[in-house]
DNA sequence: CAGACATCAAACGTCTAACCTTTAGGCTGG
DNA sequence: CCAGCCTAAAGGTTAGACGTTTGATGTCTG
């Protein structure tokens, strides 16, 4: 044939794509199971072993979850979090708190520039929850509470790239945090630092809300090492 | 049988984990074209099948390229790459930008601290690099030290997770430079905020080193928007 | 002798068809 | 009501075959 201008991608890298705009249109919503290999090779109109390339690269990436004699599964709607989680083991905490003070400092201040009034509200009320959580001895609700305050910053500082970044690396994030409240002596209250970053967000003082996650985390980063 | 404790992980993420070693350890060089599936099939002891899985799972994260009727190379050392640059075509040069700033701030604040004066030595030399590719016109030489500029910056940091991510980061970082420099009324050299920066970190000030990079980003920032 | 063209082998791309192992959930019997 | 068995469904793996693309080799022509 005349046509055929170069070279055409490769199915698998099709079926790829389709997997994962399925995805991210929300089409497959997350923890739920897509249809079977079966169904999605007559769907799609590949032989099983292309198919399975497709679902083994986004299964890789952490994007699906394949459970063998179950199904497959949607475990995130971003494909960066299986390369963070495998990056985080290799390093050490004092380097994951370095970056982790890049991103939320920056995020602090793009969210104090950007933030709404339902921000805010959201804001205040993830820090009365992981105080009361903290009354009650409830260590799981106030980690949770606490990783969904850091995170609607972040989703606060209304760019969505920081925002996907950072929970893409929120899994690890929240590990640290699990570890942090494991030592003995650790008080989850007293940290003020989160009202403080909630005023400066409101106030829309940028320095002082990168000012504070500053101090936040530096102390934290002491604490650790102390 | 009275043993196996519970499932034995995928052969196919055996392989995944293999070949992710090979590249790692830097047994297949970056660039270098990796055996064929065939000798890979003997080599590992699988069928052709799985271990295409396990290919197709390392060339969808970037660390691996395949080219039909020619072979696989080795096209990274970090699995981020290609999430990276697949998450930066759904995100404005804006966007983009702010998470820059965030990393690059970090990344010269941890530099003033940790460099060493081999480092200090390499990124001089680098400067004087780009100055004289600006004089001689050669944009993709200035380019290409510019970028080795903030690479080496982001390597003096000291932290091995910072570097990594900038690096995975780093051909949209790249790209948006080339971006910059082919405005027209763009000047490559005036901007002697590297030079500041390259003075902080030898003078071991964080606080002016980080000041720096976000007046020079700041600035870039307004002259895209402009 | 240099360049264009034909040829060939190597390597990846895809499909088919079968069989094994694991899992979830229903069924059955106590 | 619970424990254990049973089975259908779903993923894991293998084997072999054939198509397509690419890079290199060799040959022919001007």
């Amino acid at each position: 044939m005349a046509l055929s201008p170069s070279a055409r991608a490769p199915l698998a890298d099709e079926v790829t794509a389709k997997l994962r705009a399925m995805v991210q249109s929300g089409e497959w919503p997350l923890h739920q199971r897509i249809p079977s290999e079966t169904e999605l090779m007559a769907g799609l109109g590949v032989s099983r072993g292309t198919l399975r390339e497709g679902i083994k690269a986004l299964a890789h990436s952490g994007m699906l979850e394949v459970r063998r004699g179950d199904g497959t599964y949607v475990r995130a709607t971003s494909e960066l979090s299986g390369a963070a989680r495998r990056m985080y083991q290799d390093h050490t905490e004092q380097h994951i708190l370095e970056v982790r003070l890049g991103l939320d400092t920056q995020a602090a201040r793009l969210a104090a520039r950007h933030a709404t009034a339902d921000d805010v509200t959201a804001l205040r009320a993830l820090l009365t929850a992981r105080d009361q959580a903290w009354a009650g001895g409830d260590y799981e609700a106030w980690a949770r509470a606490d990783w969904g305050f850091h995170e609607r910053v972040a989703q606060a500082s209304g760019n969505p790239l920081l925002h996907e970044l950072y929970l893409s690396f929120g899994s690890a994030f929240h590990q640290d945090l699990l570890k942090q409240q494991r030592r003995p002596g650790f008080d989850g209250r007293p940290h003020e630092g989160h009202d403080h970053l909630a005023d400066a967000i409101e106030a829309r003082d940028e320095d002082a809300a990168a000012a504070t996650v500053d101090r936040n985390l530096n102390s934290c980063a002491e604490w650790l090492a102390g």
